[in-house]
DNA sequence: AGCAAAACTCACTAAAAGGTGATCTTAAAA
DNA sequence: TTTTAAGATCACCTTTTAGTGAGTTTTGCT
């Protein structure tokens, strides 16, 4: 026999696992970490908040595992796989640099995840952060630091800032709009942003390059 | 017995309302936003949660008059009023932007309200961040524009970016140590950001002279 | 002192949020 | 088909937090 008409409910402990997993992205996208309680995340998921409690042990339980299966950073180091290094990199941070910050502009997720990180004491979202680290990690050591040499640390230190900023910014036009009197909500103060930042780059490799 | 065990139970209103707005501090800067409480900010106060709702309206009205009373900014523009400005207010920024890395890393307090401008969407903070946009524009207007010319734009994303990035760091500390490698934590860590600030400045003050 | 008003506390209700034992439902094994 | 155990829901309880009516204490005035 083939299947039955009616029941549109499924029974299925995965998906439901699922379910509740996507609820609280869901509900983090739309109103942030501080909107995850465990009647609203069941109620966007559509099931009982017993199966929290079941299949994660508790609200705690779901959102370390949601956060656990978040991947922001593993495209960063593949995706623009670094071409061509016969500037130090320099090309390359630009973009990586640039491209970081339409990222994060286009990712309100990574931007709540980030918020929760600076706001909030929790090992998974410090595993994130860890993550992160590993992953730049590897492209400096490889990639800028041996160009910067006995700068690198400077360089490294330059970097910490515009990305910082690069976060900031995002975040802040949030719920505000301008920064230094730039409009952050507009297509064009967005983009005096990105060629500050490229700009930010360039004048360190220069620096370098000119002793 | 001892005559002075007996509380010095002041009845004054002024007084009161004063221990609240205190106490909606000292939760923010111990424990943050999040923790403001009708109940704790009373316990804390040691008044009746009642006299909130009697004076303020409410823990709303209570918060938004303690944000209004709050005044990071108006320091900035007087205290090291801009002495030499023959080289374009360049040593005037470095020492701003290295001085608001150490000040914000100094004044819990502030790190949570900025926090809690990119988290919450209040009136109150909006105002907060008006001033300080305003205060700014005053600086560059005044100083950084006349002497960055046609690259004032250019010159104020980069103020953004810098600036932000100050912000961040220090948000960033509270929950983790390393960013980029550096570990922020350290003293050597932070000077190593704050140097990066001041290189950062000076090299787009040394652009835009070589044109 | 006596009194009224202001300052303040107390005890309570209500609502929101967290948590769980008992029970129903269904897929699939026997 | 019957059985049964996993999947899911329900009803109910506890804790936390917000909010308030009514009463008590202190202050200032005469």
């Amino acid at each position: 026999m083939d299947k039955d008409i009616k029941k549109p409910v499924v029974r299925n402990k995965e998906k439901s696992k699922q379910r509740l997993l996507a609820a609280v992205g869901k509900i983090l996208k739309a109103k942030g970490f501080a909107a995850l309680k465990v009647n609203d995340i069941a109620a966007v998921a559509g099931l009982d908040k017993k199966l929290i409690y079941n299949y994660f042990g508790g609200t705690d339980g779901l959102i370390d595992e949601y956060i656990r299966s978040l991947d922001f950073w593993s495209n960063v180091s593949e995706d623009d796989g670094p071409g061509d290094l016969s500037d130090g990199g320099q090309a390359f941070t630009r973009n990586m640099i640039q491209g970081q910050y339409d990222y994060v502009a286009q990712n309100k997720e990574l931007q709540k995840v980030l918020l929760w990180g600076i706001t909030e004491q929790r090992k998974s979202l410090k595993k994130i952060a860890d993550e992160r680290e590993a992953n730049g990690e590897v492209l400096m050591a490889n990639i800028t630091d041996p160009f910067f040499e006995e700068q690198s640390e400077e360089f490294r230190a330059a970097m910490a800032i515009l990305i910082s900023g690069a976060y900031y910014l995002n975040m802040y036009t949030t719920n505000a709009k301008t920064f230094c009197g730039i409009d952050l909500t507009q297509p064009k103060g967005r983009d005096q942003i990105k060629n500050a930042l490229g700009m930010l780059v360039d004048l360190v490799y220069e620096r370098k390059r000119k002793g």
